[in-house]
Parts: structure tokens; sequence; C-alpha cells
RNA sequence: GGCGCCAUGGUGCAACGGUUAGCACAUCGCCCUUUCAAGGCGGUAAUGCGGGUUCGAUUCCCGCUGGCGCUACCA
């Protein structure tokens, strides 16, 4: 195999769909190996079915990639403009006499009830007359053609694919560094197609082609790949190279287990990105599917995860996606992340929503952060700032029913509220201090618990239940806006 | 149907022949908090079943069951 040099991983998704997060993490495992091991992680789009293609799919598959923070050395590359070398393999495989011409329509072979049936049939018919059972699969009758049956074929023009010559004995082994060795008995394998009668290269012959050309040394991809390794390790030496290492990551399941879909919900990157979920939270949640460091540690900053990250640490147990576990890592985020990190989050989110000022990047940045940093530790999406926070970035902001109901029950409040707002308009320094005294004192005055102002006044100025403390978030608000919207609540207040 | 893979609480992972089976999410309770989170403390909860091997199995082997995957001129 590669004796030195770096390994060379990559990552080959297909444009028929946004990047899905089973892609996403397959994606992820190889970007780690590449960087722990200072290989090449090289991306490849795999476009060679013209009737699934999405060509427009492709710029957000790699603006998901850029999102997660993946950057990829080599390509993208795409497979749809190296069809001259896939033809050209074919055509070695069938010169080398490892491929044959198969006339068959398409749809008549190749159902895999055909092939079924006849394996079926031929199972029983054995077992009733109690001869061995027959292994082989169902073969094409095109590749035992005699040269008449052959000219009389071609005469017709009849559209042709090519499919791979399958030994009939022996064992196809290769190496997976997830699953272990593997070794399966070649009468298991079909005689394939490699290149279709459209001319363009199946899955097989064009991923293991491209793999030899870029010089992959570990072929990292999904579990659901593992069945048909074989047949590509087959290829590989039939083409002359020697297959590289296989590493394949178990799937990721939705939460009855089923393969993830839309049905159990959002299943693309980019709808989590909009979500306002922060990447370093997907990915840290993400690389934890199907990926143990081998002790209990799970917080993981990219440093860390590129030092830790190992084959030998992937598991080989499906993973159910498990929704609740990836917001708790986003709430740990959104309270952990360094506030300069966070920060363009919170201006791109409320740029979004047209709440941003661009006084908060320049003369207000101090107030900005510290408010983002007030607000944060309540916050569990991104989201949250403009909705929950938004009191705290814009005049206009609406009293949450539920708030009021719980907080605004009192009759004394409208009055109350009134006495609340002209003892801050007298107040000469606006500090934490004098906030807190200006209240109890009233309290006090009028024989109450401090706390029935306090959650009044709480719903008043920021119109929600939940907010940070009382004291804090007047600060961050300021004298004018406090006063203000404190009066501006009254007519809604109840009255004795 | 055939072939293959997998199997620790509801979920994600630890324990790679000897632990009172550990951590995290979720869940329940308490503390903190005149809101709510966060945080702290504690509780409930797992080795699918049956055979072996062994002084001793979560761990090794076999069978079963279950789940998943492949079996396309999709990738």
């Amino acid at each position: 195999m590669t004796i030195s040099g770096k390994p060379r991983v990559r990552f080959a998704p297909s444009p028929t769909g946004y990047l899905h997060v089973g892609g996403a993490r397959t994606a992820l495992f190889n970007w780690l190996y590449a960087r722990r091991e200072g290989g090449v992680f090289i991306l490849r789009v795999e476009d060679t079915d013209a009737e699934r293609n999405r060509p427009e799919l492709v710029e957000g598959i790699l603006a998901s990639l850029k999102w997660l923070g993946l950057d990829w050395d080599e390509g993208p590359f795409f497979q749809s403009q190296r069809m001259e070398m896939y033809r050209a393999a074919a055509q070695r495989l069938l010169e080398s006499g490892h491929g044959y011409y198969c006339y068959c329509a398409a749809s008549s072979y190749a159902g895999a009830d055909a092939a079924q049936h006849e394996d079926a049939d031929a199972a029983t018919d054995h077992a009733a007359s109690g001869e061995v059972k027959q292994k082989r699969r169902a073969a094409c009758p095109c590749r035992n053609l005699t040269a008449e049956e052959r000219a009389e074929k071609e005469q017709q023009e009849l559209p042709k694919a090519i499919r791979f010559a399958a030994p009939h004995t022996g064992t196809t082994k290769f190496e997976d560094a997830v699953f272990g060795s593997r070794e399966v008995e070649n009468a298991e394998i079909e005689d394939f197609v490699l290149l279709r009668s459209n001319g363009a290269p199946t899955y097989q012959l064009g991923v293991v082609v491209d793999d030899i050309d870029m010089r992959i040394t570990h072929v990292m991809r999904g579990a659901d790949h593992l069945s048909n390794t074989p047949k590509q390790a087959l290829l590989y030496r039939a083409l002359g190279a020697e297959p590289p290492i296989f590493a394949h990551v178990p799937l990721i399941l939705g939460p009855d287990r089923t393969r993830l879909s839309k049905r159990h919900g959002a299943t693309s990157v980019e709808s989590y990105e909009v979500e306002g979920f922060l990447p370093e939270a997907f990915r840290n949640f993400l690389v934890l599917l199907g990926w143990s460091p081998g002790d209990d540690t799970e917080m993981f900053d990219t440093a860390a995860l590129i030092e830790k990250f190992s084959l030998s640490g992937v598991s080989r147990t499906n993973a159910v996606f498990d929704r609740a576990k990836l917001e708790w890592f986003n709430a740990q985020y959104l309270q952990k992340l360094p506030i300069d990190a966070l920060l363009p989050y919170i201006e791109k989110e409320l740029r979004r929503s047209g709440l941003w000022k661009e006084a908060w990047a320049s003369t207000q940045k101090e107030w900005f952060a510290h408010t983002v940093d007030l607000l944060r530790p309540r916050t569990r999406f991104l989201k949250d700032f403009s909705t929950w926070g938004r009191a705290f970035f814009a005049e206009d902001f609406e009293y949450e029913a539920a708030a009021k109901d719980k907080f605004w029950k009192d009759p004394r409040l409208g009055e109350l509220l009134g006495k609340l707002a002209d003892g801050y308009a007298g107040l000469a320094e606006w500090n934490h201090d004098n906030c807190e005294k200006v209240l109890r004192d009233l309290a006090a005055a009028e024989g109450l618990k401090a706390g029935l102002l306090i959650n009044a006044t709480r719903v008043a100025i920021v119109g929600v239940a939940v907010a940070p403390a009382l004291f804090e978030t007047m600060l961050a608000l300021g004298k004018d806006r406090v006063v203000s919207r404190l009066r501006r609540a009254l007519p809604e207040l109840p009255k004795a």
C-alpha cells in the first residue's frame, strides 16, 4: 500500500439534495482524519446520474460544509467532467476480460425482482431434489454470448452496457479500519454494470476510478456501502491497483431507529443553520455520533477534536439522532463561547431579523457585548436574541400574554408602577444599587413584597416573564428607556 | 427471499475477562434564584434471550430474536 506519504481522503457527496446530517458527519470524520494525520482532504461531487442530479444544489452543499468549518484541500472535482476517464477504464476492463457487453434492456435483466425470483426458484428446486444449494447469483446471459450471437445483437444496434465479469470462485478480501478484515465469497458477487448504455459510469466504476486517480488512501463513508465494497475491491485489482483502507462509519438513524429521513424532521445541515444552531455546537454533537475519544469528555474545541480523533474510536453501532442533546450542546456553546466569537453570530441574527444597528459594531460595541453576555445564559438558539430578547434591541415589543396574566394581576400595580417611574425619573445616578433602592424603598413604604414590583416591572420593561436579573436589565436598558417603558405600560395595567 | 453488519438505561458514549457496570442528554426531586435559565446535589433507569468456554463473563464462541444495510444501467 501507500508506504510513505500523507493520507489522502475524500468526501464525495451526490447533488441530489442538501447536505444531509449523515453526510456531514462523514465529511467531518474525513476532515478530522486528514487534519489529524497531516493529510489531504479532497472534495468530489458524484454527479454521474443526470436523471437525479440537480447541479444548482452543489452550491448549497459547499456552503453547508463551509458553515461547519470543513475546508478542503483539493477540488471540488466533478465526475460529470471526467466521463472520458471512466469510459477508458471500462474499455480497458473489456479488453482485459474483466468486462463484457450486455445487450439486455435496462429494465429486463436488471430488475431486482427478476434476480430474486430466479434465485428463490433455484433454491427451492434444489432443496426439493436434495441438491446442494445454488449460491451463484443470477448472471446475465450476455456474458456467454457466442461470436455469432454477439454479431447479431450488434447488427440490431441494441443499446449496450458494460458489465463486470465477476469471478465465480474464490473469495475477496479487504481491510476495514472500523469493521476489521473482511472476506466474502465471490459467488455472492453479481455481474454489476460498470458503464451504462448511455455511456455514463455507475457509482461502482466512478468511485473506484476516481479513488485510484486521486490516490485516495482511506475511503471513509457510510456503512451502507459496506456490502458493496467487495465489488470495488475486485474492481481495484482488475484495474491493476491495490484497494485502499476502508473505514465504514455507522449510520445515523431517526428516533424510531429507521434511517434518518424527512419524516423525522430536519435532515439537512442547512435547516439547522437557519434554525439558529451554532456550527461549533452542531459539529460537537455530530462527532459524538459514532465516535468516542475513549473517555467521558464530550465538549471539544476544534484543536482538541483534531488531536483526539482516531479511527479506532469509531463505533460499529448505528446511532440515533437525538435532537434534545443537540439543543443542549447549542445552549452550552451559546454560554461558553468567548464573547468575541459569539458576537458575529448575534450580529448576523439581528441583521436577519432587521434589528441590527451599526452603532453596536462601533461606538456602542461595549454595550452590545455586555448585553449579549447578559442574555446568553438564558438562550438556547441564536433566534432567541431577536425573539425572546427583542426588547433589548428594539423599542417595539409585545407584552407576553402569559407574563401579564402571571405578574400583572394586582390591582394596585397601575398606581405603583407610576410611582416607580417617577422615582426612576428623578434618579441622579443610574446604577444597579440605586435602581434596587428605589424599588425596595417603594415596596417598603407601601408595605409590599419587593417581588410584586420586580416581576411586574420586568414585564413592563422587556415584555416577558423570563429575563435576566431585573436591575441588570435596567442597567442595560438605561434610564430613559426604563422610565418611558414603565409609563407606556401604565394603561395596560390593572387599576384599583 | 439471499447475503452481510450490529446489539450496555429512553438517547449518545465508557468499561476492550475481575468495577457497587461509569459519564452525558432526557426525566424526577432538592438547593440556589422575589422571574426563568445556567449551576450544584441526589433519584429512577441498561448489559435482548438461550447455550457454551472460564475460577470468573457486558467483554470470547455458537444459536435465536430484534434492528439496520446491501441485493438498481441510484449513490
